[in-house]
DNA sequence: TTGAATTGTATAGTGTACTTGTACAATATA
DNA sequence: TATATTGTACAAGTACACTATACAATTCAA
């Protein structure tokens, strides 16, 4: 599978966290897995749109988080993650107030709580531990 | 209540948009209801630690939104607010998104599936409807 | 009724973050 | 060993967030 993700440039969050995201979500769901390669940077980043260096601060994003080792000339290669360093307290909370917020956008935008909790379902699954 | 709030300032959200998040947890939750004066943007900014233009611009996001009516010398007031507009496909595709992304970087920092669970409950707590 | 105080609005200025352009360094490959 | 490939570094342009300041509408006390 050619990893396939796209992104949305008219919306506010900057291009280079929501490439972070969803490439995220690839490896937390197991779809990129330790040893896989992914995409050149310039090749990722005409696919989605956006300058090299875009992609590339995606990439220096999900290394510094422990997933991805990078090497020029070598490309960026997923490594064995371990146990997540424990985030800062601060960093939790911020995590929780994330979802928080998500939720309550969506409430105050109308969806119902049976969908909100399907979407939720949807988030976890698929994921492993 | 004298609607105590507080935001990070040290977070990467913007001050203008964290005070719209805490407040519309407030409206969404009943903690503020038609009727009910909100602080002057002076008074808020000062006890956030910001400028009140900033206050204000989190009271338009919310009015824009129809929770709140605006006016100068009278202060901002919540509304009435009846049935939320029906958002574009393309705002509920952001809402989901961002749900999904908050519960990713939740796993990816080691959180059990059972504790986001949790969270989200919390979140859906308290809300009528 | 009037004038001062209160409250949100408008606009310009400043700093920061995001994105891009371009040159470069390290690795891979023919 | 030369060339292509790949990530890095850094400067420049642009947009966004926040602030400063002046202003307009409303409220309220004298």
């Amino acid at each position: 599978m050619p990893l396939t993700i796209s992104i949305d440039l008219g919306s506010p969050v900057p291009a280079y966290r929501q490439i972070a995201d969803r490439l995220r979500e690839t490896l937390v769901t197991g779809h990129l897995r330790p040893g896989d390669a992914l995409p050149p940077v310039r090749q990722l980043a005409t696919d989605l749109g956006v300058h090299f260096n875009t992609v590339a601060e995606a990439y220096r994003t999900l290394a510094t988080e422990g997933w991805l080792m990078l090497r020029r000339g070598s490309g960026a290669v997923v490594v064995e993650r371990g146990v997540p360093p424990p985030a800062a307290p601060e960093q939790r909370d911020r995590l929780a107030l994330a979802l928080r917020d998500a939720v309550l956008k969506m409430r105050a935008a109308g969806w119902p709580a049976e969908e909100i909790a399907i979407e939720l379902h949807k988030a976890l699954k698929g994921t492993p531990s």
